[in-house]
Formats: C-alpha cells, structure tokens, sequence
DNA sequence: GACTAGTACTTGACTACTCAAGTATACTGC
DNA sequence: GCAGTATACTTGAGTAGTCAAGTACTAGTC
C-alpha cells in the first residue's frame, strides 16, 4: 500500500471523527453540519440565493440529495424558495431572517468547536494542510 | 469564520469528492470503500482476526454500523465468524481466503486510483499533510 | 454464590444520502 | 415553428449508516 493509498484511509477516518464532533454541536442549534454547510453557501452567495442545482455542487452531494435535504428546511423556515421568471426550470433558494439567525449563531459554535478540534496543529501548520486540502479539490 | 472552521468546511469537501471516486473504483471488485478498509484492518491485524467492536472503532463507525456492513460480507464469504472460547460475548471477525484475494485485487486499484487522486500534491506535501491528518487523529 | 455493573453485540426505527427514471422547461438548427 | 437535445428538478427504491433499547454474557463485591 503506497503512500497516497494510505492517506485515504486516514483522511476518511478524520472525517468520521470530525464530522461526529460537528454535528453534535450543530444539534444544540437544532441543524445537522450539512444543513450548516447549506446555510453557509447562501450565506457566501449574492443576494443570499442559489440555484439549487449550485447550492449541491457546492457542498459536494447529488441534485436529489439537496432536494431531500432542502425540504425539511424550508418546511421550519430557514431558506424560503423562488422561482426564477426567466428559466420556469429553476428553483431558487434563499436565505431567510431566521436562517441567518441560525447561521450566526451555529458559526460561533463551530468556530469554538473547530479551534478545540484543530489545537494539535500550529496556526502555520493549519495552514499548509488547507492550502493543500484546497490543492486536491482542484 | 475563523481558519479552523474554514478547513472544517474544505475538509468535509474532499471527503465528499475522494469517497466518490474511490467507492467507483472499489465496485470493480464488487465492494464499497467501506468494505475495503474493513478488509484493510483484518489483513493488517495479527491471525487476520479482530473483535467486531474493535473493528468498528478502527474505521470510525458505531456497533451496529459493523454489524450491518459484516451481515452481506459474510454472506458472500469475505469474511468468517468465530466465536471466543474465553468469552461468549464477543465474536471475532476474520479474513476468508477469498477476502484475502479481494483485498489485494483491490489494494492495487487503490494504489492506482489514489495516486492520481494526489498528484498534484508533491511527495513531501504530502507527507506533510499525512502528518498533519494524524496528529488531528490522536 | 447472588447482586450489581459493565461489555459485546443485535435489532427497530430513523436519517441522509445514492442512482435511475420521469417531468417540465429551455435552447438549437433547420 | 417543430424536433431533438440538454438542463433543472423530483420521486421511488435502495444503501449505509445513526441512536436507543434489549439480550446475553462476564467480572467484581460482599
């Protein structure tokens, strides 16, 4: 087993243990992390809105993943749809009051969090392994 | 959103991209990447035999989540069942002949597959960012 | 040697996805 | 302006997990 080979394998067990850390927390504010990462990108996006089509490449899952996982969401309020005049095929998604209420809060607690799980690496080591985490996602 | 946060997010990501290519890959061999580190561990343990909860922990996933993923994989014969003599509450999991062979078909397509996963990261990032990656582990 | 506490595992009910197929709409070339 | 192709999205069926509760056993204490 090479090198890379056995990167994978850690790389998917941190992301286990990450994520596990994560969505807990987030469950104090009533979301999951990927709901987190959904409010995230809208909140990153202009005019707080999407396509949704965009929103799910963004956060890496399918269109049908972001169909089942916007439908919750907009049932309590978080993202409000629309359509867009010019292309009946889309739907858009945006960010409501209350979304980014949430959003505020849960980003203090994943921020809080995320420092807590990162605090065996120096800033500058930190760093680097996103600069290359960036560098594999090209 | 501070550093650490960020990287929560790119890491989350790359898992999303990496697990996809990687679970494409291992269906060659009729198994998913999950499967693959399962037959990872035993092959790496001593007698090729593990206790199911041990397994479970080694790959980042809950009791019943080995329970449900060995259920097929005895089935079809990857993997075999014993029980310990010495305490009738655990039962030990270990690699089958054919497990055995699955497993190194499919190591050399990981080999492959993860390597070019990684190319655009020299030898020493690399090092590097497995470094990190188990640091963030311990 | 019986009680209590802890461990290993399984099961039921659920969540969070996936892919393939279907629907509705838009674009392109003739 | 119609036919064929492509895009955006949804839905049905299935997979891969989760947690909480239950079962079966072991170990420690008196």
């Amino acid at each position: 087993m090479n090198p890379s080979a056995e990167f994978m394998l850690s790389h998917s067990l941190l992301h286990a243990k990450l994520l596990k850390r994560m969505d807990n927390n987030m469950s104090l504010h009533g979301i999951s992390f990927t709901e987190y990462t959904i409010l995230h990108q809208l909140h990153s996006s202009t005019a707080n809105t999407m396509r949704r089509i965009d929103l799910a490449e963004s956060i890496g899952i399918s269109a049908s993943g972001i169909t089942r996982m916007l439908a919750p969401m907009e049932k309590i309020g978080l993202v409000e749809k629309e359509s867009n005049p010019r292309d009946a095929r889309e739907s858009l998604v945006r960010l409501s009051t209350s979304g980014h209420q949430i959003y505020d809060d849960a980003s203090s607690t994943l921020d809080l969090i995320s420092s807590s799980l990162t605090d065996s690496l120096t800033e500058i080591q930190l760093a680097k392994m996103m600069k290359y985490t960036l560098k594999l996602l090209q």
